[in-house]
DNA sequence: CTCCCGATAT
DNA sequence: ATATCAGGAG
C-alpha cells in the first residue's frame, strides 16, 4: 500500500540533471542562444587596450568586482606603461596602488613576478596560449582563457570564474565541486566555437539575473529550461 | 583543504 | 554580522 505518487509538474526540467551530453549539448544551445539575446553586446568588463593590461586587470579581478578593479587600473596603468615598470616596483608599493582590490600582497608578487618571467622567457611579450600562461605566477586556467579569449580570440578553455560555476551548476549542466571540473564538463558538453560566448554571456546573466544570493527568477527567461541545482530561495 | 583581504550588499 | 565579488598558490 504505497503512497499514490504524485505527478510533478516539473519532471521534465527536473529530468534535465540526468539528461545525457547529447541533450545537455542541446538545452545548453537553446540557453545560449537566449542569453545572446539578452546580452548582445557581453564585453569584456575589465577595461583594457592591451594583452598585458588586461593580464595585470584580471589577475586584479580575483574575489573582487570589475568595477573596482576598473577604479585601480585607470590610475594604474597611467603609471605603469610596461612589463619592465611592473618589474622595477617594490612590492610594498604596488600593493599600495593596488590595495582597494584585496590580496594586495599575493597579487603584487604575481604581477611583478609574471611580469618578470615575461621579460626574461618571453622577450616581453604576453604569451598567447594556454601552456606558457598559466605557468605566469598567479595565472591558472581562468585567467589564461580571458586573455586567450578576448585578446587572441582563441580558447583553449572555458572561462569557469565564479559566475559560470555557479549558474552553469543551476542549470544542471555540471555537478562538478571545483572551477576545474565544472570546465571539464562544459568543454565536453560545448563545441568549441561556443567555449568564448559561453562565458561572455552567462557571466552578464550572472551580474544581472541570477545573483549568487537572491536569483531573479522571477524575471528571467531562461527558468523554463532552468533546474534550479542549489538555488535556496527562488524569489517567485 | 587553508590562506590571502578590501569594499559593498543584505 | 555575514555573504559575495571575472581566483590562485601552497
Amino acid at each position: 500500500m504505497r503512497l499514490l505518487k504524485k505527478e510533478n509538474p516539473n519532471t521534465r526540467i527536473n529530468n534535465l540533471v540526468k539528461k545525457s551530453r547529447k541533450d545537455k549539448r542541446k538545452n545548453a544551445l537553446e540557453i545560449l542562444e537566449e542569453a545572446k539575446k539578452l546580452y548582445p553586446w557581453a564585453e569584456c568588463a575589465l577595461v583594457h587596450k592591451d594583452a598585458l593590461q588586461l593580464l595585470v586587470a584580471t589577475i586584479l579581478s580575483a574575489q573582487c568586482t570589475d568595477e573596482r578593479v576598473n577604479k585601480v587600473t585607470k590610475k594604474l596603468f597611467k603609471k605603469y606603461k610596461t612589463v619592465n615598470d611592473f618589474t622595477k616596483v617594490t612590492l610594498k608599493e604596488l600593493g599600495k596602488d593596488i590595495r582597494p582590490t584585496g590580496y594586495y600582497n599575493s597579487k603584487a608578487r604575481y604581477i611583478k613576478s609574471a611580469c618578470k618571467m615575461i621579460v626574461d622567457k618571453y622577450e616581453g611579450i604576453v604569451p598567447n596560449n594556454m601552456e606558457e600562461l598559466v605557468k605566469l605566477p598567479g595565472v591558472g586556467r581562468k585567467t589564461a582563457s580571458v586573455v586567450l579569449g578576448v585578446i587572441f580570440g582563441k580558447a583553449e578553455g572555458v572561462v569557469v570564474d565564479t559566475h559560470v560555476f555557479r549558474i552553469s551548476k543551476r542549470l544542471g549542466l555540471s555537478k562538478g565541486k571545483s572551477p576545474g571540473i565544472v570546465e571539464r564538463d562544459l568543454m565536453k558538453i560545448l563545441p568549441n566555437e561556443y567555449w568564448i560566448d559561453w562565458a561572455d554571456h552567462l557571466i552578464w546573466h550572472g551580474r544581472r539575473v541570477c545573483d549568487a544570493r537572491k536569483p531573479l527568477c522571477g524575471e528571467c527567461t531562461l527558468e523554463m529550461r532552468c533546474p534550479k541545482v542549489g538555488v535556496k530561495t527562488p524569489p517567485r
